[in-house]
DNA sequence: AAGAGTAGCAACCGCAGCCAG
DNA sequence: GCTGGCTGCGGTTGCTACTCT
């Protein structure tokens, strides 16, 4: 195709590091007109800058909602987790870091976490792998693209922390409970429970993030928003049962209104019994509670 | 004190998706 | 349906500050 590209490199553009003045130009231009229109926006600014740089510069550095200072403890475990659950798809996982920009978060992770992640062993993984990190887990699509997930159901269960769940309250998912799945020992114990669980929604490829950005998420052929598991008796037969919650469909909207980590992590426990399989992915088995 | 090596971060580059014409 | 411009994204580069020898 060839198309022009954004700015030429002989315009007499300015590159490299942003001055004080082209900062202040930019702010106040985008303080009166607002954002858009990056293209234009240097002519009308003043700047000798193509409109993609200003974007960035915008976007990552000038914008005043941008949180600065070192990432939290609290910030880098969910970096950490959704990293896990989303590979390097690192403008979603700075959508659920409230002022911080994917830049900075894939510096962060380039600089810091990857070495530490490589350090810790873990080899690198493949595409399976990324979106059920789960050790003892795996997740394989069945012959009529279904998405399920296999292995220890127990992986699946979400320990509800006191007085953060009605939904726990009322036993809404007593079929993820077994006993003893609280504790990390429980997560390498010698017989693991190979019960698959079988989230009943089609896909055409393996990628948590689009099932989790579909519009159409997580209906079932009733219409309604229920989580079947698909369990194998004791003869062997696979049969699915619906264990009813939430929550997909709410998952869902969670992850689309792109709220604030903090109600979004308490939220997320509130809903765990409907969640447990993307709640274990996203805060692990052990340490999830906020 | 000085040079080499390393880490952190800002900015650039190229590609792909979206959408208006 | 096709084309091309705009925007957003992820990978990469390069500069600067810091640490080590």
């Amino acid at each position: 195709m060839g198309r022009s590209p954004c700015c030429s490199k002989d315009e007499g553009l300015n590159r490299g590091a942003w001055t004080a003045d082209e900062d202040k130009r930019l702010t106040d231009y985008i303080k009166v007109h607002g954002e858009g229109k990056w293209r234009n926006i240097p002519k009308r600014a003043g700047l000798k800058r193509c409109g993609k740089s200003c974007r960035l510069r915008w976007l990552n550095y000038l914008r005043p909602d941008i949180k600065r200072g070192n990432i939290t403890s609290d910030e880098e475990d969910l970096i950490i987790r959704l990293h896990r659950l989303l590979g390097n798809r690192w403008s979603l996982i700075a959508g659920r870091l409230p002022g911080r920009t994917d830049n900075e978060i894939k510096n962060y992770w380039n600089s810091t976490l990857a070495k530490r992640e490589q350090g810790e062993k873990k080899p690198s993984l493949s595409t399976t792998e990324k979106i059920n990190p789960m050790a003892t887990s795996s997740i394989m699509q069945d012959e009529t693209q279904n998405l399920v997930l296999v292995g220890d159901s127990t992986l699946h269960h979400m320990e509800q922390p006191s007085g953060t769940s009605e939904a726990a309250k009322s036993g809404q998912s007593s079929e993820y409970e077994s006993s003893d799945v609280s504790s990390p020992a429980s997560m390498s114990r010698e017989e693991p429970n190979l019960e698959p669980l079988m989230v009943d929604c089609t896909v055409g490829e393996l990628d948590l993030v689009e099932i989790l950005d579909a519009s159409d998420f997580r209906l079932n052929e009733s219409g309604n928003t229920s989580q079947v598991m698909n369990t194998v008796d004791n003869e062997g037969m696979s049969k699915n049962e619906n264990v009813g919650g939430t929550s997909y469909g709410q998952a869902h909207n969670w992850w689309s209104e792109g709220l604030e980590m903090d109600n979004w992590v308490s939220d997320l426990a509130e809903m765990t019994s409907g969640l447990g399989p993307f709640a274990s992915i996203l805060y692990g088995t052990e340490d999830w509670i906020p």
